[in-house]
DNA sequence: AAGCTATTGATTGCATACAATAGGTCAAGT
DNA sequence: ACTTGACCTATTGTATGCAATCAATAGCTT
């Protein structure tokens, strides 16, 4: 009925993940908002059923939270919770820099002194061309991410990437902020390209460390009003400290 | 007409989940096994719908394997896919254990201790008492993480750990396997308890990879049959090395 | 005989109808 | 006025039927 020609290729559901996904990440759903089947789903013309399997793939990537009866309501981010996954992002990252320095031949170093260049581009851009930055940022981890070689470790940063409150991060950066990403990248390449895996490790974790420092001074207001899940945890909510 | 009472109060779609994963972890579902829709559901005596999301589920914690239209399969591991899983556990549990050592209280250092006992106890049945162990040792694994303050990395290294070929490899050990690895735990109390943070992630990531190595030794008919995910890498399939 | 095409069967994807549950509202009693 | 309890509605969970898709196979053409 709605669409005609069928060129789709694509499932309904995949469809509506998307579509969601990107009204979360965007802020066009607002943060404690409940997602409720059927109004979403005429929203985008198909039933309720492919709108719950979206729901559910979001909620397993983190974007909403999910409980029995209740429905889907989207999920904000306590400052603790930001740091989690900055500090998991370090860790990761920082490992796969160094296998990547290891593994690395100069056609790899050529694609990321390219994704470098594209960074370069956008950031002279009078205000800052937050979407192509953010993009070429991404794709740069991502390619060192697949240089590390483990697979397993590449695809768990790349979930942690694409969280979505990273992307706003990049607003927030000051001509300083963007120079400082820029430097870091170059010499990551550098370090790379001249196989020094503890510079490369070291690099990286601090340039994530870095970012999470510039994102934590934003105020976000991210958290969200639904109660933090519950935890037993007897031990002491021991205050956190940087890895 | 199946449950005449109604005591359930969890999802049948959550029934679904458990009994599926439980039957491909115990391996009563072979390795490129086809899991239907249909079958499954007259099995478990609900209709398909529950048995959808299911799936789904199972797929997003990498127990199947699902493509578009042709259905789910029980997922195989192939050698460099356990590797991959092992040296991400040392990377993210060898940073929790520095983290709980340097956060634990004398509390803390009880409970692991005591869980050390519940695996000494299991180790000295006359065959190893496997799922005592396993599920010890799992555990204590799980104690440390949460030690360690951060949650991301808490439930990552969880999904890790729950992935289903870890129980196997414990039919796999010699006594002295098991001695190993007693010794291995009895020691981390030790570096925790004196908040020796770098004897901890050492420990710690001794401990894994050489769990790896003896899972490795065991001939895993893991491999499955289906074509394992194309991956456009131009670059090299660089021979793996350990962290 | 080889290769291509059309058809059929099995299975997934989607829509809709129905059941069960949770949360809120209103009324009655204390 | 405040609590309590039963209903009532909105929303999720489940069942079922139909459409779309893929794979295998048989038949036709060359």
């Amino acid at each position: 009925m709605t669409a005609a020609f069928k060129v789709d290729k694509e499932t309904a559901a995949e469809r509506v993940y998307r579509s969601v996904r990107n009204s979360i990440s965007s802020g066009r759903f607002a943060i404690g908002e409940r997602l409720i089947e059927g109004p979403l789903a005429e929203m985008v013309e198909v039933s309720r059923t492919p709108v719950r399997e979206a729901l559910r793939r979001l909620a397993s990537e983190g974007f909403v939270t999910l409980s029995p009866h209740a429905g889907a309501i989207v999920k904000g981010w306590s400052e603790r919770e930001v740091r989690d996954v900055f500090e998991t992002r370090a860790l990761i990252e920082s490992a796969a820099a160094g296998l990547a320095a290891r593994h690395a031949g100069p056609e790899d170093v050529g694609r990321l002194t390219e994704l470098t260049e594209r960074m370069e581009a956008a950031a002279r851009a009078a205000p800052l061309d937050v979407m192509g930055y953010s993009e070429a940022n991404r794709a740069f981890h991502a390619e060192i991410l697949r240089l590390s070689g483990n697979r397993r470790m590449e695809e768990i940063a790349l979930m942690l990437m694409d969280l979505g409150f990273l992307v706003r991060s990049f607003t927030q950066f000051d001509p300083e902020d963007v120079d400082r990403s820029l430097s870091d990248h170059r010499q990551l390449v550098t370090a790379i390209d001249i196989a020094d895996e503890r510079w490369a490790e070291a690099l990286m974790r601090s340039h994530i460390l870095a970012a999470a420092r510039i994102f934590r001074g934003t105020e976000h207001q991210l958290t969200s009003r639904s109660a933090p899940k519950q935890r037993t945890a007897k031990t002491s909510d021991h205050e956190r400290d940087p890895l």
